[in-house]
DNA sequence: TTGCTCACG
DNA sequence: ACGTACGTGAGCAAG
């Protein structure tokens, strides 16, 4: 090990990778530990309660799943679902039979049965991974501590396991009241959540130098609703529709995954050729970005690689290779692992400012957890005024790029109430 | 152990 | 003609 280490160092200055091992990942790993250690609470009676409730909903769908299907069978068997839709109801299946949810909503419409299947579903998953679950984990300190991996991924992000703390959901209103659970360690305490305001889409504003990307964001405008004026060329704001502002926020996320008119098309549920026309819509709009993407993936082609802007390496073996999807999507990873990656190196460096902050103003506050673009922290009642702006005002200054970095923050005594 | 599905950013 | 959006982890059924 100690003449590996002269090697290993050598080959970090090559890279010139030697500051974001010393100065980045290297003192982030200690605060990882103490995420870690310190862990979040989760509140036992209120998740109790919620079990009941959720019981009573599956144990009445199963029950009219079975009426409908005039049998039995297990609900959470994907090969017994395609049964009874595809064979015994004759309902069109998809290709390899896949019951999907994508697929189940095409077919909602024919028979009742489907989305009570859905609605199941989305019950069963709340109550097997997040409230029967999150208990197996809570320890004798009546707190969940996750186990961050620092060095899984293939773009520099975190993850976290035993359990995931960074899948927790939020996006559907019921499932959502999990994080009702989830609590500050006492009573005098709140818990924060501050997250970065579309960061890998500024993160390509900056790497791209793309003006007008870049005059949005600094001029704090809703970026989908702008995309969405510039390629239906819409004047007016008031004049953009849901659908349009939908649909640009769709191209918006293409665009960052590494985009093809096909994943679009199939994303958004219009022609290819449709989807084609607002890709090169969108590429007239910023053409910096298309001169961006396009240099990733021939970097890519020539070395073998791409970078972040902390020099962060993915290397992309699929690049050349001679089977066309594998070769595409190696293009979609060159495009895709410099932001993503950029994103989260802005964020590790955050959290080392964020814990210096903390630690020499003596603040008790504490750092929870990082969900890629969010930290949660909890801070006692008399610090709460103070750390605010000043956690805040840390992320955004984590690193300086040509456009403004922003975060928005709610707090509150669950984590479900810190919005 | 593997594949499918679905939760998150 | 080819044929999928990027990055993860967990629970369940089936072999
Ligand atoms: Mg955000």
């Amino acid at each position: 090990i100690y003449k590996l280490k002269d090697q290993v160092i050598n080959s970090l200055k090559e890279r010139d990778q030697l500051k974001l091992y010393c100065d980045l990942e290297l003192p982030l790993a200690s605060i990882l530990a103490k995420m870690e250690q310190n862990g979040i609470r989760l509140d036992i009676s209120t998740i109790r309660k919620m079990e009941e409730e959720v019981q009573e909903k599956l144990d009445d769908l199963t029950l009219r799943i079975y009426k409908l299907a005039n049998k039995e069978f297990n609900i959470n068997s994907y090969a017994q679902v395609a049964e009874v839709l595809y064979d015994d109801l004759n309902l069109p299946a998809h290709k390899k039979r896949s019951t999907a949810a994508d697929y189940l909503e095409e077919i909602a419409s024919f028979h009742p049965i489907v989305n009570l299947i859905l609605d199941y579903r989305k019950y069963a998953k709340l109550q097997g991974t997040y409230i029967k679950g999150l208990q197996n984990f809570v320890h004798g300190d009546g707190k969940i501590h996750t186990i961050y991996n620092q060095f899984l991924t293939q773009t520099g992000r975190l993850s976290s396991k035993e359990p995931n703390l960074q899948n927790i959901t939020i996006r559907d209103d019921e499932q959502r009241m999990v994080r009702k659970a989830f609590l500050p360690s006492n009573e005098n305490s709140y818990l924060l959540s501050i997250d970065y305001s579309q960061i890998e889409l500024r993160v390509l504003a900056h790497m791209a130098d793309a003006t007008s990307l870049i005059n949005a964001f600094n001029n704090d405008e809703d970026i989908h609703l702008q995309t969405a004026m510039k390629i239906f060329d819409i004047e007016n704001k008031d004049d953009v529709t849901s659908l349009q502002r939908r649909q640009a926020k769709a191209v918006n996320f293409g665009i960052i995954y590494g985009i093809s008119d096909w994943g679009l098309a199939e994303q958004l549920g219009v022609s290819v050729s449709k989807a084609k026309d607002f890709i090169n819509k969108y590429f007239a709009t910023f053409p910096e970005i298309k001169t961006y993407l396009d240099k990733a993936v021939s970097d890519c082609e020539k070395n073998g690689y791409v970078k972040t802007l902390f020099n962060r390496i993915r290397y992309v073996k699929e690049i050349n290779d001679p089977n066309y999807t594998v070769r595409e999507f190696g293009k979609r990873v060159a495009m895709n692992a410099p932001i993503q990656g950029t994103a989260a190196d802005i964020i590790k460096k955050a959290m080392l400012d964020i814990d210096k902050l903390l630690n020499d103003k003596n603040y008790q506050t504490k750092m929870l957890l990082q969900i890629h673009d969010e930290l949660v922290f909890e801070v006692p009642e008399n610090e709460l005024m103070e750390v605010i702006p000043l956690i805040c005002e840390t992320m955004e200054n984590a690193a300086s790029l040509k456009v403004r970095l922003k975060v928005d923050y709610g707090y509150g005594k669950n984590w479900y109430d810190a919005k």
